[in-house]
DNA sequence: CGCGACGTTGATTTGCCTCAACGATTGTGG
DNA sequence: CCACAATCGTTGAGGCAAATCAACGTCGCG
């Protein structure tokens, strides 16, 4: 198991020693998912904090009329979890997928407890990332509130440039709220005036 | 200064001990605010975490086209920042005022990190109330990407029964993300046959 | 009392959705 | 390695949910 980039990520705001980071790496599970497959279903209870080490992971809920609604691209270097199952210890309504062949490693809450027990930085650790996500999460919806479809897709490729290159443009547009056909009209629209793959 | 709301709610996630307590609320201040006053404005750097123990405030942003966007009402026992400008150092495009006279107890990052350093358990306690807005915002965004404007105005009805009471209603339509004249007509329509004030 | 903010209601418009038909690409079993 | 199906993306016609615009009633407050 190549634990550096989850290494990397931590180190971002705290410091570790040898034998910290040798703790922290020893309570995780490394595991792989080829396209399609399912890291967690809704209904399940979602026991781990995942890391992305390689591929992309989705999360997305299905409502009453069968219409899938993504909640968030994972990327390697990104955390996704069902954090209310995460929490709550009850089924979530979150689904976890692979968009394709994936590694990630795994933190089940109990390991994570007990890391927290011996080595409490890493409360500090999870509250700064959770802070970050929240600060992003509102500003989603807030988002979603003022800006219309298009800006919206202006938007979403200036912060992720390269996810458009790994997720299929419906999942993309779930993501953005909006229906495949009305996005690959925008699309064609956006790319008219600025020139296929951006300009100078 | 009151500090009893506030150490229930601390004492819902942790344990304090009386010097622990004291510590802690010795970090606080306590204002007071007129209705429609702001506690921050855009473009201003927010330097605390606010907790509400009387009135509600309100968190908005203002749209290019002078739109006002409704984020949070925080009612007594919650608590409300601009979390971007809080944990960023940087000038934030939240504006928070109260929707009417309020009371609320301040600790500014710079205490809160004193408070980390001599109570690590606060660490903790930030973390989970961090995590369970995670969990509601990023709900509110599968339910502004997955719900009619119906649907919404229903569920923030059973969510949130009594804010209706203190807060004008072109505040909750903008917290939907719809018009206050389309709100006025669902709820007539909701209300039409669920009789005023909920049934037996 | 009179003014301004708020809420209501109706007529009209619009951004985005639905439905449908059609290429392009992917992938899969023979 | 190819035939075929399945999935994906594109394009157009028509429809609907919610916005906009406008007029009017009501309430709180100076």
């Amino acid at each position: 198991m190549d634990a550096s980039p989850i290494l990397k990520n931590v180190s971002r705001h705290i410091d570790l020693d040898t034998a910290e980071e040798q703790f922290f790496v020893s309570l995780l599970r490394e595991k792989e998912f080829e396209k399609k497959a399912f890291v967690l279903r809704e209904q399940e209870i979602g026991r781990d904090s995942i890391f992305v080490t390689r591929g992309c992971l989705r999360a997305y809920t299905i409502d009453h009329e069968g219409m899938e609604h993504v909640l968030q691209f994972a990327p390697p270097g990104w955390w996704i979890a069902d954090m209310y199952s995460l929490i709550s210890g009850k089924p979530g309504s979150l689904n976890i997928d692979a968009v394709e062949d994936a590694t990630v490693l795994l933190l089940s809450r109990e390991k994570q407890e007990s890391l927290f027990a011996r080595v409490p930085k890493f409360e500090r650790f999870f509250r700064i990332i959770t802070e970050n996500s929240l600060v992003a999460s509102r500003q989603r919806v807030l988002d979603n509130l003022s800006l219309s479809a298009r800006e919206r897709f202006a938007d979403f490729c200036h912060q992720f440039p390269s996810l458009a290159d790994c997720v299929p443009q419906k999942m993309i547009a779930s993501y953005l709220g909006i229906t495949p056909e009305f996005f690959s009209k925008i699309k064609s629209e956006y790319f008219r005036q600025k020139g296929p793959k951006s300009g100078p």
